[in-house]
DNA sequence: CGATTATGATTAA
DNA sequence: TAATCCTAATCGC
């Protein structure tokens, strides 16, 4: 659920079935009371989806989704849910429940869990995303201003990746199915890779969020891969396996600013800058 | 069956 | 750096 895959599900799946209906709001667990006063008897007009953020846009029932009043941004964190049932099988609330959504046609009921649930007006919404990179999963996404941004960073790539301020919805996994298909080291300096190959990267972005989207699931490995590589290791190349899914070498992992990376440092080779390897030299 | 870990990120210290 | 908030799978006992 939780990388930026997962996400866009759970709106597409919100979408076909919430959309402009009213709700009865209410706060289970008391810490989003204020937020489901507020939204209480209204409609849902819109779900909209950057990286791992969702937005929930409500306002006057049979109103145009730009009329909106009231914002409810959700980030799930680890492992938040935001799960629709039939009213006739609704489970119990949880103690970290933080908002019910029952629908006046008596059909569906919602309950939400997450990491972060807050409440506002139109600004929540803009202030939000103006902070988060392009998403791979949207169709206006702008790849150019992650480009920008790797061209002026300092970071190495791998950390990049994971900076929702740079790129939006990419978490662990992806990372480091990501730069393997790529073929580049996470530890490789943003401001030493070429544009070509920046593109390479938002390109298998791109696909795997899709196929992600597609399947429920992080899958990134080929078909013809897959094949070669027999079970139980046709998921994944690199992330939590210890040798590489195409070529067999060890993997190494390490932290990366609290996170593991993996690399195949025989698939991934760390290429130093012609100036770095000079400097080197001198040094 | 409790402890640990994980696909996350903000806030406080 | 540590604490915190979400859930579920896994592991050691």
């Amino acid at each position: 659920m939780v990388e930026g895959h997962g996400c866009h599900r759970v709106a597409a799946a919100h979408r076909k079935k919430l959309l402009n209906l009213v709700f009865a709001a209410s706060s289970p667990n008391g810490r989003f009371a204020d937020g489901a006063r507020a939204i209480d008897a209204k409609a849902l007009l819109d779900v909209q989806v950057h990286g791992k953020n969702l937005f929930y846009f409500f306002g006057k029932a049979r109103s145009s989704p730009l009329d909106f009043t009231d914002v409810v941004h959700i980030h799930f964190g680890m492992s938040g849910q935001f799960r629709v049932a039939a009213a006739a099988s609704e489970p119990a609330t949880k103690s970290t429940t933080r908002l019910r959504l029952e629908s006046s046609c008596g059909t569906w009921v919602a309950h939400l869990s997450a990491m972060t649930v807050r409440h506002g007006g139109e600004k929540l919404y803009t202030d939000a995303i103006a902070k988060l990179g392009p998403d791979p999963l949207r169709a206006d996404a702008q790849p150019e201003l992650l480009f920008a941004r790797m061209r002026k960073s300092r970071k190495s790539v791998g950390l990049a990746l994971m900076d929702q301020s740079m790129v939006a919805g990419i978490g662990n996994i992806y990372r480091a199915e990501i730069l393997f298909k790529a073929g580049v080291h996470p530890e490789q300096k943003c401001s030493s890779i070429a544009q070509p190959k920046a593109e390479e990267i938002w390109r298998h972005s791109v696909a795997l969020l899709q196929r992600g989207f597609v399947t429920g699931s992080i899958l990134t490995v080929d078909d013809a891969d897959a094949a070669a590589m027999g079970p139980p290791w046709t998921r994944r190349y690199v992330y939590n396996h210890s040798s590489c899914g195409r070529c067999g070498s060890d993997i190494k992992s390490w932290a990366m600013a609290n996170r593991t990376a993996y690399a195949c440092e025989v698939c991934q080779p760390l290429l130093q800058l012609e100036a770095e390897a000079g400097a080197a030299a001198v040094s």
